[in-house]
RNA sequence: GCGGGUGUAGCUCAAUGGUAGAGCACCUGCCUUCCAAGCAGGCUACGAGGGUUCGAUUCCCUUCACCCGCUCCA
């Protein structure tokens, strides 16, 4: 109850101080899309902003201490949709769903986990019985049956060899066809024959809509990345390994918008695909996994609440050698929530690329085979097939450690972890504590009074200070209103001017999360900011 | 996608089958020398569409959005 009051708040508060709207609100709004306000784009911004220079400019050194490559690309919405069918959206990850009709029960399955047994009468008197099941396959299918059998307490063989487990898409295409299946749940032959679900957004190319002009917007970003794998290769110069990476928009269709913006059908990600050598996969899959948690503490996520979870070898993506997804603990929740998965996604993505473009996705250790090559020319004896087999080995299909952040997520988990209310002097006060890196506005130049010189003295320090940080001018009212006003938008530092200000150009800096205030020259509050802004 | 709940101003909440009201916030002025002070004035609302009715914010239907649960999902 505690934690829902707490969002309310929070939504109260970025709605009241433009963070975020609903989108299109003045017609009643869009069930899973959002907008940020003039304070959310900043944030959002500082986000993306500090996750390209901490991941793409400015990476920490390797696990080796050797500099790490990285360098990113900016990849279009729409591509040819051959690249979904080589990644599997289409075609082959968009499970087709069967939904039961009977009142009361309407629950929704993955087709391919519906299975249909076939009890067979035990001994002579005894009623068969067809059970429905869920299960991950035909052997699991048939222990099941007998377990539900049981309970519903009908005559049914005990010997769970006799069952037969029918696969629903083996049902469906029969005689029988699926009205012979009993809902897994409820056990009423009331099943929906397979639906395709929408997984991608759908669009036409060109002015006319037909079938071969259909494209997709992408659902994530990752493809443009690997569709992009040889041309960055060919034109950087870059050596195994190195990273790849974006941010931009992505579109899920079949999802259902739930908890705010945490669930939306158009959101960003940030992402890196990282190519390494598949003997050192695993190293750089415990690097990045190690990184990307780091980041997320450094900026602000100070609280227990962040929590990086192994996943377990039954949610692992088929092609996955290992997941970690970095969790955490929004206010709307019992269970932590992911923001960032950090997938081993092997050479899966590159084979797939290979596979249906027909282009070569190898990369060639040049450096490797030249040492290789001068040290034993001699013993070759100028044997051209002998020199093609050693060649091979130096030939790899890189593979691929994936983490893959949402950049709305973290902005929601980054407004949670700041808010905050607490007391001045018996007052109530909300406060946002943001890390003044992503705070939306850095500072607030005040005036304490508007005369005796004291607002041309703070417009001409905001003057200066503009060029360099988002600082906001405010003259309106009383200062400790003013105040309070930065503290909900979080603004880190607040300047005043003020009498003394006149004789010996100091202005007070206070901080928003103690309200002290210190006196500084004025011609070091540049200095101050960016020193308490690495902090 | 299914079931339940909610929808009045920027926010919190009233009232009403017959001109919708308050507090806070916001804006303008005056006054103000450090934490939402005071005075005066001002702006702003019945989610949308349809029906019943002389008249609907109120009753009915549809729809949209949000919340909770299931399902799905990054």
């Amino acid at each position: 109850m505690r934690l829902t009051m707490d969002m309310e708040n929070l939504v109260s508060l970025c709605r009241r101080r433009g963070f975020i709207f609903q989108s299109s609100e003045i017609y009643g709004g869009i069930n899973g899309f959002w907008d940020y306000g003039p304070l959310g784009v900043e944030l959002k911004k500082n986000i993306k902003d500090a996750w390209w220079q901490d991941m793409v400019r400015n990476p920490p050194p390797g696990p080796d201490g050797r500099e790490i490559s990285m360098v990113g690309v900016d990849c279009s919405i729409i591509m040819n949709p051959k690249v979904w069918e080589a990644s599997g959206h289409v075609g082959g990850f968009s499970d087709p769903m069967v939904a039961c009709k009977s009142e009361g029960c309407k629950k929704l399955f993955r087709a391919d986990k519906v299975f249909a047994v076939d009890l067979s009468p035990a001994k002579p008197g005894d009623r068969g019985v067809m059970i429905g099941v869920e299960a991950n396959s035909e052997a699991e299918a048939q222990m099941q049956a007998i377990d539900v059998a049981k309970k519903l307490k009908k005559k049914h063989s005990s010997d769970a060899n006799s069952a037969v487990a029918m696969s629903l898409s083996s049902l469906v295409s029969s005689a029988a066809g699926i009205e012979a299946v009993p809902c897994p749940n409820c056990q009423q032959k009331s099943l929906t024959a397979p639906r395709a679900f929408n997984l991608m957004f759908e669009s036409h190319a060109g002015a006319i809509q037909t079938d071969e002009n259909k494209v997709y917007l992408r659902p994530e970003t990752a493809q443009g990345i690997f569709a992009n794998f040889k041309n960055v290769l060919d034109s950087t110069r870059l050596k195994l390994p190195f990273g790849i990476a974006q941010i931009g928009k992505a579109f899920r269709n079949e999802i259902n918008p739930r908890n705010y913006t945490f669930r939306s059908r158009e959101f960003e990600q940030m992402e890196i695909e990282f190519f390494c050598h598949p003997s050192e996969s695993k190293q750089w899959y415990e690097f990045w996994r190690d990184l990307r948690k780091q980041w997320y503490t450094r900026l602000g996520i100070k609280s227990d609440r962040l929590r990086p979870r192994e996943q377990g070898k039954e949610e692992l993506a088929h092609y996955s050698v290992g997941t970690t997804d970095i969790e955490y603990l929004f206010p709307f929740s019992a269970e932590p929530q992911e923001l960032e998965g950090v997938a081993h996604r092997g050479d899966y993505d590159l084979t797939q690329h290979a596979k249906h473009s027909g282009k070569d996705m190898h990369y060639f250790d040049e450096d490797g085979w030249n040492v290789w090559i001068q040290a034993n020319k001699a013993s070759l004896g100028g044997d051209k097939k002998k020199e093609a087999e050693a060649k091979e080995k130096f030939r790899c299909l890189p593979h691929v450690i994936e983490p893959s952040a949402g950049a709305d997520r973290f902005t929601l988990a980054v407004l949670c972890e700041a808010y905050a209310e607490d007391e001045i002097g018996g007052e109530k006060r909300t406060v946002m504590r943001f890390h003044p890196r992503l705070a939306p506005i850095k500072a607030a130049i005040l005036p304490l009074v508007n005369r005796d010189g004291m607002p041309e003295k703070a417009h001409a320090l905001y003057r200066e200070l503009k060029s360099e940080f988002n600082v906001f001018y405010d003259d309106k009212g009383a200062v400790g209103r003013r105040y309070r006003r930065q503290d909900e938008a979080g603004t880190p530092f607040g300047i005043t001017i003020d009498g003394d200000t006149l004789k010996d150009n100091t202005v007070t800096l206070r901080d928003r999360d103690t309200t002290q205030q210190v006196r500084v020259p004025m011609a070091s509050v540049a200095e101050e900011i960016r020193k308490r802004m690495r902090g």
